[in-house]
DNA sequence: ATGAGCATGTAACTGGTTACATGATTTA
DNA sequence: TAAATCATGTAACCAGTTACATGCTCAT
């Protein structure tokens, strides 16, 4: 694919748990070229302007199997709502519980993107080996942002149920 | 507090979602006084080294209310294990599969880290305030990493019970 | 002609980590 | 006297975003 392809494909099938800028997508598709892990040829456009298109390498698909095959790195993300509520005896105990409700309704707001996604995996996932495999990254959304839900209302009602705080 | 205090403050009790090295702290301590929101006075160590305690200035405490009041940003992380996952059918299926089991491990091991933290909140939280918020947030580690405990027993069962790929 | 989409790229900047320097004091 | 801990700081580096520059082609 060419830089341009692989910006649009991550930001329309793979955009709820990764993204490129073109920043670091063609610097990253140069170098590596330079180490031999993929190869570009010139593709002619008619009818649009030309494009580069990358392949991987023998070396390249060797590369891509042995990263598949290591342990994932664990995410981590500070969590800003979580330090709010650890230093939230500055404030009422209402302002907080706003804080805490308008989080929850963003976070249903994004819930309710992925629920009409299912449907839309045929027309972005040519390859049927990955369409479980994008059925899963979806589910994964959904499951955490489940549970990010159901914190919001744990923590308001316990905040509540505990008015001398 | 003295920037070490706050640093060691953040390592020990806020550590599961937040963290802070002094490369950044130090800087934002001198930040935050030439903007007039903390002030410093040198306090003489006995036995110990000087410190240079700070303190929230009116200004700064309006400040920080203002900040409690705002909408909390919503967290967002790149998750490696998703794009693994999409890319697994470049790989065998066993292979993806054990890639699954190590990240429940990982993720198993630092769940089990929580399990023993309730317990620690009346060693580390003075303020009793602070012991509700305290307790939610270490909740909120608990139901997350639950989460994706769940999700990866999932996507092993899936990928399971679809051999033919 | 003009604007939208295709396509590649980079310079400047931001946010943050790592590693190190410095020096005091306490404990083994 | 050596190691650990207290305490403050910075320079170098790294990862990544933003904003812009460039130029093609197509539809209106």
């Amino acid at each position: 694919m060419s830089g341009y392809d692989i910006k649009k494909m991550v930001d329309t099938t793979l955009r709820h748990f990764w993204k490129e800028s073109y920043g670091r997508l063609y610097p990253t598709l140069k170098k590596l070229e330079g180490d031999g892990l993929i190869k570009s040829r010139l593709k002619r456009g008619r009818k649009k302007p030309d494009r580069i298109v990358y392949s991987l390498t023998s070396r390249g698909r060797r590369a891509l199997k042995s990263w598949l095959s290591e342990p994932a790195e664990l995410p981590w993300v500070r969590i800003e709502i979580l330090l709010k509520l650890f230093f939230a005896h500055n404030v009422p105990l209402e302002t907080t519980i706003k804080v805490l409700e308008q989080q929850r309704a963003e976070l249903a707001n994004i819930l309710a993107q992925f629920e009409g996604f299912y449907e839309v995996v045929d027309d972005r996932v040519t390859d049927p080996a990955q369409k479980i495999p994008f059925r899963l990254t979806i589910l994964h959304g959904r499951m955490i942002y489940e549970a990010r839900i159901r914190w919001c209302e744990e923590a308001i009602r316990q905040l509540q149920s505990n008015p001398k705080r």
